[in-house]
DNA sequence: TTTGTGATGCACT
DNA sequence: GTGCATCACAAAA
């Protein structure tokens, strides 16, 4: 993991963190669903240009890309290339278990990390952690021994561009958010 | 099992 | 004023 692997579209990225372990200040877990963004698809949040929330995406790879959802929840991204940038969906929770259950206040594993808002409660991401880089701590990742098994599938909870495969999951996953239906598998 | 809705903040139109 | 890259819980079916 280094800078050069944030320095590529966000579609190549995404798919390359599935099986990476993502911990935060000691606790975290297995990356298993993810999704790309690009700056000219109108899903993303770089589609109209820069503006004072998402200036991060627009800034170097590699950093974090952290903004409010729905008012109530916070959503972690990756930069990868100005104006992409990978959002991480769920993790199948691995290390720091006993603070990740006391700030979701519940201790499924299930339920634990299983979805943007949910993974980031979970690992204390909020605003603070905006802009900050991903290669320095409380930032720390682990690569997979062996490539994991990928599926994919149509992004979550956008109302544009929902044909764009650009979804990705650790095949056979029970800690996704959703499951991946339809016609999926992928070749890495 | 699937569908509906309230909570809640703020960037953008 | 509108519309979310959501979650949890209730209600219907």
């Amino acid at each position: 993991m280094d800078q050069q692997f944030f320095d590529r579209a966000s579609v190549e990225v995404a798919r390359d963190l599935i099986g990476v372990e993502l911990d935060v200040c000691g606790a975290g877990g297995v990356i298993v669903e993810t999704e790309a963004y690009e700056p000219d698809e109108p899903a993303s949040h770089s589609f109209r240009g820069p503006t004072q929330r998402n200036a991060v995406m627009f800034g170097q790879p590699g950093h974090a890309y952290v903004y409010r959802s729905y008012g109530i929840h916070w959503c972690l991204n990756f930069v990868c290339r100005p104006g992409s940038a990978v959002l991480i969906r769920a993790l199948q929770p691995v290390r720091g278990l006993e603070v990740m259950e006391k700030r979701r206040g519940l201790a499924d594993p299930l339920l634990l990390c299983s979805g943007p808002g949910r993974l980031c409660q979970a690992l204390g991401i909020t605003i603070a952690h905006n802009g900050l880089p991903l290669l320095a701590p409380p930032f720390e990742f682990t690569s997979p021994n062996t490539p994991p098994l990928i599926v994919t599938g149509r992004r979550i909870g956008i109302s544009q561009a929902v044909d764009l495969p650009w979804r990705f999951g650790l095949s056979g996953s029970l800690h996704i958010s959703r499951k991946f239906t339809g016609k999926g598998g992928l070749a890495p």
